[in-house]
DNA sequence: CGCGGGATTGAGCCGAATCAATGCAGGTGG
DNA sequence: CCACCTGCATTGATTCGGCTCAATCCCGCG
């Protein structure tokens, strides 16, 4: 009998990670190739400019992708939610540090045997493709903050960022959801690596956020939104 | 007889362009989509959220890819140089507003025609995406500089940029290369929106490289760079 | 010659960084 | 159970890099 019997039947990301242009019968060589793995919260996943072995999707949990000057100074350049694919394509060695922000769940596989694959099934290459797009388009966005916006416009978009791709607003419908409760899922350290701010300015901002009643706050992690548009206008301020 | 005949054989960019990838075959019918486009310095070439009609390769000049807020602040998110590609697959709309940073010569063809023929040559579309992938390299690299550099660093990094993209150093033997010289293809304006800085603190980091020897000027768009090592060491300090 | 657009230079100001102290919660060991 | 530590977060005082505002320069062009 088989000792892996189906994993990826009962995969929660099943569908919406980039195995889920996979038909059945390619879906059981997949499983045939993964091996779930897990990583706990400031574990290294890869290594600046080591060579990668294998690839990933984030079965759940949220990782980092970082860059780093010499003398220290820190930038997110990245970050990635279930059900997002680990690993640059077509590049033996990954050229940013990727860390575990939280406890993660991944499921591996080698990078040549998903080349492979990838390189055997035109779909599958496609979908990686269009989420790389996706990346590209959502990189650039981030510059547009890096470059114009001031600390305050920082903060609120970020929390906006992740309120949306933790609660999947600002998809369908999501014009009538007004009010958002979720878990910050990083510290206040990696929210200022990833804004370009100083941990201390990133605390002040919020501070003056929840004075201003435009987000309440349990704990130092759990936030609530009761006005995502008044925040919107408070972040974005985008053109278009 | 056609009155086409075999452009692509002559192109200057034939090899390093996307179309690098096709066969004999298949660039005759790439060869009969295309159509050659002149467009002036600072025309729009892609407006933001505008249908995009037709994708395209950059024959000679640089466009840039810019983003907006509402109060009209402004971030370039992208340069493109001659053989890049334009335009966005898989997106009817642009997300960026796409404008010729300097006179340009393109090489144009229809959307729908393009994305006729990366699916049919699957060739083509790999080659698409190792660009992407190259594209959300650099733009990761500068979200480093956005975020975490000082004006000095920018604009050095700036510089290096460009005479790397412009002068292919940087690739083989680039090493020995020490000197360098070309023209800048920006204004102040522009060199500002690509680094997140004001004309006045570009203008002013330029003159301080002048003073201290390590770039020298002829009129204020021709640049030497009498050791480029020197520069890579005030601009970088990236690790590895 | 005067005009206009880009670039430079200067003076002063302000937003975010820096430096430093304090607060707070969870965990550990006496 | 309490005292203490350790890591993260907040708050305050001060500094400073880059922005703002304003004047001037430079050069090509009508």
């Amino acid at each position: 009998m088989d000792l892996k019997p189906m994993r990826c039947e009962s995969c929660a990301i099943r569908n919406r990670a980039v195995c889920g242009v996979l038909s059945e019968s390619e879906i059981t060589k997949m499983n045939a190739i993964s091996r779930p793995k897990f990583v706990a919260a400031g574990q290294t996943i890869m290594a600046d400019h080591e060579p990668t072995e294998f690839f990933a999707n984030i079965i759940n949990g949220v990782i980092k992708l970082t860059k780093m000057l010499s003398d220290g100074r820190q930038q997110i350049v990245g970050l990635l939610f279930a059900p997002d694919f680990v690993g640059r394509a077509y590049s033996a060695e990954s050229k940013y540090f990727a860390e575990a922000a939280s406890d993660v769940e991944l499921c591996t596989f080698p990078r040549y045997e998903f080349e492979k694959l990838m390189a055997a099934h035109p779909g599958l290459e496609h979908r990686m493709f269009e989420k790389t797009l996706d990346e590209l388009d959502a990189c650039r966005e981030w510059m547009l903050l890096l470059g114009r916006k001031s600390a305050e416009e920082k903060v609120s978009s970020f929390l906006l960022m992740i309120a949306e791709r933790t609660q999947n607003i600002g998809c369908a419908h999501s014009d009538e959801v007004n009010f958002v409760q979720f878990d910050l899922p990083l510290t206040r350290a990696d929210i200022a690596d990833y804004l370009g701010l100083t941990i201390e300015t990133v605390s002040r901002q919020i501070t003056r956020l929840k004075t201003r009643g435009i987000i309440t706050m349990k704990g130092n992690r759990e936030i609530a939104i009761p006005d995502v548009n008044l925040l919107r206008q408070v972040a974005d301020q985008e053109l278009f």
